[in-house]
DNA sequence: ACAGGATCCTGGGGGC
DNA sequence: TGCCCCCAGGATCCTG
C-alpha cells in the first residue's frame, strides 16, 4: 500500500510525537512473524532507549535511537500510529511500544508483508539498504544519472519505475500517475525514451509525489498516517484505479493492462503506444 | 537481460 | 446467507 508519499506522511506525523520520547515498554502482541522474524534479543536493546530522530529512506522508516535503530517497512498493509494506550487494539496489531509521555506507538499489519527490525548502528542500517540495492531519492535524482539508467535498459518504463534500485520510493500508484503526467506509455522501453521524455518523466515523478505528500498520501483501503487519519490524494488520481472512466484530460476511457506483474493504468490517447520498429514494418522501411 | 509466474498473507468485493 | 474466485499500495525468488 504505502509508497513514498504515504511513508513520508507517517514520518512527518510521527516525528513530533516520538522525538525526545523514551521507549518504556516493548510489547509483542502476536506469535506470528512479519517478513523478518522477531529476535528475542531486541526488546532488551530497545527498552529504555530515547528516540533522537525519525526519518524516511525510499519506503523505509528509520527511527533513530540514542543507541541503535528501529527500521520499519509497511509492506502492503502496514500501519504505524501513536494512540492512547486505552484505545482497544485493532486486529493484527503486532507491536506496541509504550512511550514515556503515556502514549503508545503501535504497528499493525494484516498481510504481514511488512517488517520491524532492530539494527545496532548506522553501518548495519546502511548494509540493509545496500543489500536491497536501494537507489537514489526521487527528489535528488540527477538528470544525467537518470538518463544513463534509462538508456541502459530495454525494460518497460513501468518496470523501471517500480525498481527501487533505479529510484527509491515509487510504487504502483505513482508509477502510473507519473507516466500519465509525463504522457509516456507504460510499455515504452527505457532505452527508447527521448531526452525530453526522460526529463519530463523525472520532473513528473517529483511533481506527483509532492502533490501526494501535500494530500497526506492516497488511501485505497488500509493506509493511515501516523495520526491514524486516511490520506486524500486518492480523489486526485488521474489514472490509477480509474479504468473505464474518462481521462480527466481528453475523456478517452482509461485503460488497464497487466505489466511487470502489476495492474497498469493509462490513457491510450494521452499516452500513445510506442511505434513498434521491426524490419518489416512500413515505418522502418527505407524510402 | 528480461518477462512472467509463484510466493509470502488477509480481507474485501463481485458473481452465482 | 454462503462459497468461490479474483484482486490488492511490496518485494523476492525461480524458471524459461
Amino acid at each position: 500500500m504505502p509508497e513514498l508519499p504515504e511513508v513520508e506522511t507517517v514520518v512527518r506525523d510521527l516525528r513530533p510525537k516520538l522525538t525526545g520520547r523514551r521507549l518504556v515498554v516493548v510489547r509483542r502482541l502476536t506469535a506470528v512473524d512479519l517478513r523478518q522474524p522477531w529476535n528475542v534479543l531486541w526488546p532488551p536493546r530497545l527498552t529504555g532507549r530515547l528516540v533522537s530522530a525519525v526519518r524516511r529512506r525510499g519506503k523505509w522508516i528509520v527511527v533513530e535511537l540514542d543507541r541503535g535503530f528501529l527500521v520499519i517497512h509497511l509492506g502492503m498493509t502496514g500501519q504505524l500510529v501513536v494512540k492512547p494506550p486505552d484505545t482497544p487494539f485493532a486486529d493484527h496489531t503486532h507491536f506496541a511500544f509504550d512511550l514515556d509521555d503515556g502514549q503508545q506507538l503501535r504497528f499493525r499489519d494484516s498481510r504481514r508483508f511488512g517488517l520491524v527490525s532492530y539494527y545496532p548502528d548506522e553501518a548495519a542500517v546502511q548494509a540493509l539498504f545496500d543489500e536491497t540495492g536501494l537507489g537514489p531519492e526521487p527528489f535528488e535524482l540527477d538528470a544525467g544519472g537518470w538518463r544513463t539508467a534509462l538508456a541502459g535498459t530495454a525494460r518497460a518504463i513501468k518496470a523501471v519505475l517500480l525498481d527501487q534500485s533505479v529510484v527509491a520510493g515509487v510504487g504502483n500508484i505513482y508509477a502510473d500517475e507519473a507516466l500519465f503526467e509525463a504522457k509516456i506509455h507504460p510499455s515504452s522501453r527505457g532505452c527508447d525514451l527521448t531526452r525530453p521524455q526522460a526529463e519530463r518523466l523525472r520532473k513528473a515523478i517529483v511533481t506527483v509525489l509532492q502533490r501526494a505528500i501535500e494530500h497526506g498520501g492516497s488511501t485505497i483501503r488500509d493506509y493511515v498516517g501516523g495520526d491514524g487519519q486516511a490520506g486524500t490524494f486518492q480523489a486526485e488520481l488521474r489514472v490509477y484505479g480509474r479504468d473505464g472512466e474518462p481521462c480527466r484530460r481528453c475523456r478517452t476511457p482509461v485503460a488497464v493492462v497487466r505489466l511487470a506483474g502489476r495492474s497498469t493504468h493509462f490513457c491510450p490517447t494521452c499516452q500513445p503506444a510506442p511505434v513498434a520498429v521491426t524490419p518489416s514494418s512500413p515505418e522502418a522501411a527505407p524510402g
